[in-house]
RNA sequence: GCGAAAGUGGCGGAAUUGGCAGACGCGCUGGACUUAGGAUCCAGUCCCGCAAGGGGUGGGGGUUCAACUCCCCCCUUUCGCACCA
């Protein structure tokens, strides 16, 4: 078994241990260094890494590696987003101290990924649970909270019943857990928020930064999650009160067509209205059918529109018309005023909902081209306005701004912006998380914990409480302390915060990873930041990325750092797939990265895993594929340590001038080898093609050696050849040519050394074949020297014999020359 | 329904600006060496055809001397959003 490979169990563990003890990978500020930081999205420690985490961390290693030997001063860092519910689910469960279940996860992840040769600068590495980094966590809190950026209110929020804890909406987007996918419910609650409103519009204007280096899908999500939407609000008066209803819409200019208004049934002002006895009586009806129905029948999207008319009329303020108020299921509380007009005409949803009531339909917008107003249908495009008073005759775009100003002149209304973004709430009522550092005082109420009191501890406990409420709440020893301002008995909050917040601004802990007095400094910032190239899925789209966007604006504006964006160019990888499906314990179809380790050796699974697929698609993992890797990396071996002994000593000991064609072949493929690696490597990641490109140079030399006989005992450009694969394919599969490097008698990892060259003098051919084609048609193909001329061109293809039968006795009506590439004659 | 991405041999996938479709790898076929082979080496491998030649990048149209590549229409798949007023 072991002598079919070459062997990787030895070379593998040696090179490891001569990185880690020549430190090779540790960096410091170098301001006459131009720096790259690439950082892989860290990983929840959950026991093992997956065949997602090698494709993650291989992608960023080979980057790494590839920027480290073009000089770059290249921050490689690597941590654990060690908060979360498994672990504590682990406590409860086994009773297992959740820090204990945590760290041991962390010492098995780390024997792996050692074993996989990445290029870490380990003396940063950042485990978010513990409090050397959570303290940090509770600074920013209380920063955020003396900045008004984080607050505390009562507010329905999502209630995960699987997690027993309340999520964020991003963690609740489509009324489903983001980790579970369990159905989330509606609470009521008291929960601290992070004002990412205060955001929303530099988060979206970013977005035109970050266009040059995000994935386009990205930036679509963020954009529409933050959801701008620019309108106007209008108030309309209550008949007989002096209570007014303000409504948004995006449609001012039909609003000469409005026929009703219509309340969400959780709209506060309902209990204020002057509702007759039945009409009220109906209302709770209502909204208990609503409540019964609601989670799963949410679930499907085109829900019967119900109503209710409240017995109550509102006055529009333009045509000063009595029209009634009512109340349906399709109006969200959450979005905009909770209030609309309803426009029938030209609003579909509407349409419908007036239809199915019997309300009024009356079209105010007709198409400009004086075309006809669909029937059965609303008219939901920009015309001119008819029926609409003064602003009859108007187009949509001129009366949407004349209309708003006109409501804001007259008082009732005005323009307005609204978003889909709402704060991110953070209270967690679970044991497992950074405690928020918050005392209630009786006297004093809600006051932040001194900064000299961080970090607030979490007990060190594994009897963690489930009763439903937080897990702290029931630990009279953690929950009792004294108040800061009166010293008087006070409590302490109890809820931890999400774990979004850790994962928000650890990249940025990394440049300063051990310092106990700040959270990093600024000029570590400074010179480090943003991070240059950011690897993972794009499962955190709208979550770790938006929050983490929110983070870095929000530090800049707290001095830290002087940074819009804390990313310039984030790279989304696709999944590692199995018989077509993501690998999973219950599907039974996972691939253990530790066994392919001891079959095959890191750098066959490191080289196949960046072959299989270009990286930002999904790739199917296969084990012939993986076989085909390691045969390549076995005749890389066997060759290579063949001609070691008795090669040239220098790879630079030959002139091509004096160099025989078929040797010239060899030194122009190895050149345009380096070009062709180095424009994959570098601008388009596409690490597939630099493989296949370094088989090729590979195929090429052993096609050179094989010409040359069994005696042979190589020549100088045979060691360039080889050692120019090496240092190519040395970012991919550090090991084995560090290994070979070292027998063709280097004293250095290739990391210390330099990116190969390229010279296009030397990688340009000096032949090329010319395609001859007739009518677009090949019919021919010659060879000649490069550079020809477009006469001499056609001459040679006009002289060919195969064209000459084609074309005999036509003329030539055409001639399409491209130099050194094809001749195109048209007859 | 809206938005985005993708569709190329038996399979994964190549193809700078429109200029030789199928690189590289897998698999398969035949052969060599072998006690043996999941090792190694050699040859072949898009389809039809003995050949000359013809056809071919989801389907249909178009632009062009020339289209996997650009434009229009349609189909399929994947992902995201989904009563957003």
């Amino acid at each position: 078994m072991q002598d079919k490979f070459y062997p990787f169990r030895e070379i593998e563990p040696k090179w490891q241990k001569r990185w880690e003890e020549e430190k090779l990978f540790e960096v410091r500020e170098d301001s006459n260094r131009k720096k790259y930081y690439v950082l892989e999205m860290f990983p929840y420690p959950s026991g093992r890494i997956h065949m997602g985490h090698v494709r993650n961390y291989s992608l960023g290693d080979a980057y790494a590696r590839f920027m480290h030997m073009r000089g770059f001063n290249t921050l490689h860092p690597f941590g654990y987003d060690a908060f979360g519910m498994p672990a504590e689910n682990a406590a409860i469960k086994m009773g297992i101290h959740p820090a204990k279940w945590t760290l041991n996860n962390i010492g098995v992840m780390r024997s792996q990924l050692d074993k996989l040769g990445y290029s870490y600068d380990w003396s940063r590495e950042v485990t978010t649970c513990l409090p050397d980094y959570y303290r940090w966590n509770q600074w920013f809190f209380i920063r955020l909270f003396e900045k008004g950026l984080a607050y505390r209110k009562l507010s329905k929020v999502n209630w995960c019943n699987q997690c027993q804890t309340v999520l964020a909406n991003e963690q609740a987007a489509g009324g489903r857990c983001w980790r579970d996918d369990s159905l989330v419910v509606q609470k009521e609650l008291n929960q601290w928020f992070f004002k990412i409103t205060d955001y929303a519009e530099e988060l979206l204007q970013d977005t035109d930064q970050l266009a040059d280096g995000w994935p386009e899908r990205v930036l679509a999500m963020q954009k529409n999650w933050i959801g701008k939407s620019q309108g106007a609000t209008v108030q309309f008066p209550i008949e007989g009160s002096s209570l007014q209803l303000t409504i948004f819409t995006t449609r001012i200019d039909t609003i000469y067509g409005a026929t009703s208004i219509i309340l969400s049934p959780d709209h506060p002002m309902l209990s204020q209205l002057d509702m007759p006895t039945d009409a009220r009586l109906h209302l709770g009806e209502f909204r208990n059918r609503l409540r019964q129905g609601s989670s799963s029948e949410k679930e499907t999207h085109s829900q019967e529109k119900e109503g209710l008319f409240t017995g109550v009329y509102a006055v529009n303020p333009f045509t000063e018309e009595k029209i009634p108020v009512w109340i349906a299921n399709f109006v969200l509380m959450e979005y905009g005023t909770g209030a609309i007009m309803a426009v029938p005409g030209h609003d579909q949803r509407d349409y419908e909902f007036s239809s199915k009531y019997g309300l009024e339909i009356r079209p105010v917008i007709f198409p400009a081209d004086g075309s006809p107003l669909p029937s059965g249908l609303a008219y939901e495009e920009y015309g001119v306005l008819r029926n609409s008073g003064p602003f009859s005759g108007l187009t949509s775009e001129q009366a949407l701004c004349d209309m708003s100003e006109y409501a804001g002149q007259k008082g009732f209304g005005t323009a307005t912006t609204t978003y889909r973004l709402r704060d991110w709430g953070i209270s967690r009522q679970r044991f497992w998380g950074t405690p928020i550092p918050m005392i209630h005082c009786p006297g004093c109420g809600v006051v932040p914990v001194p900064f000299e009191q961080l970090p607030v501890l979490l007990p060190d406990t594994s009897e963690i409480q489930t009763t439903g409420g937080s897990p702290l709440a029931m630990m009279e020893s953690f929950v009792q302390t004294t108040c800061p301002c009166c010293t008087g008995p006070a409590l302490r909050e109890t809820d931890t915060m999400d774990t979004f917040v850790d994962s928000s601004w650890y990249m940025f802990r990394y440049l300063d990873a051990r310092n106990d007095t700040l959270p990093f400094r600024r000029e570590k910032a400074d010179y480090w930041l943003p991070v240059d190239m950011y690897i993972g899925g794009i499962t955190h789209a709208v979550l770790h990325l938006i929050y983490m966007r929110f983070f870095a604006k929000a530090m800049r504006d707290l001095g830290l750092t002087g940074l819009d964006e804390p990313v310039a160019r984030l790279f989304t990888q696709g999944m590692v797939l199995k018989d077509g499906s993501a690998m999973s314990k219950s599907r039974g179809n996972v691939v253990d990265p530790d066994d392919m380790i001891r079959e095959y050796g890191a750098d066959a699974i490191r080289l196949f895993i960046l072959f299989a697929a270009p990286p930002e698609r999904d790739m199917e993992w296969s084990q012939s594929g993986i076989d085909g890797c390691s045969r390549f990396l076995n005749r890389l071996y066997s060759l290579t340590s063949r001609f070691a002994p008795t090669l040239p000593g220098s790879a630079a000991a030959f002139d091509p001038a004096e160099l025989p064609e078929s040797s010239r072949a060899l030194l122009r493929k190895t050149h345009q080898t380096i070009h062709r690696v180095t424009l994959d490597l570098g601008e388009r990641m596409h690490y597939n093609t630099v493989v296949s490109s370094v088989m090729e140079l590979f195929n090429a030399i052993g096609d050179y050696v094989t010409a040359r006989g069994e005696d042979w005992p190589g020549d100088s450009l045979l060691r360039f050849s080889l050692e120019t694969t090496l240092q190519l394919l040395s970012p991919l599969t550090p090991h084995i040519t560090d290994e070979l490097w070292e027998r063709l008698g280097h004293g250095t990892c290739l990391i210390q050394e330099s990116w190969p060259a390229y010279d296009p003098a030397l990688g340009a051919e000096d032949e090329v074949e010319v395609v001859i084609q007739i009518c677009g048609k090949i019919r021919s193909k010659i060879l000649v020297a490069r550079g020809r001329s477009q006469e001499e061109l056609q001459q040679l293809a006009l002289a060919d014999p195969a064209v000459q039968k084609h074309i005999a006795g036509k003329a030539l009506r055409k001639c399409i020359i491209v130099p050194d590439r094809l001749v195109n004659l048209v007859v």
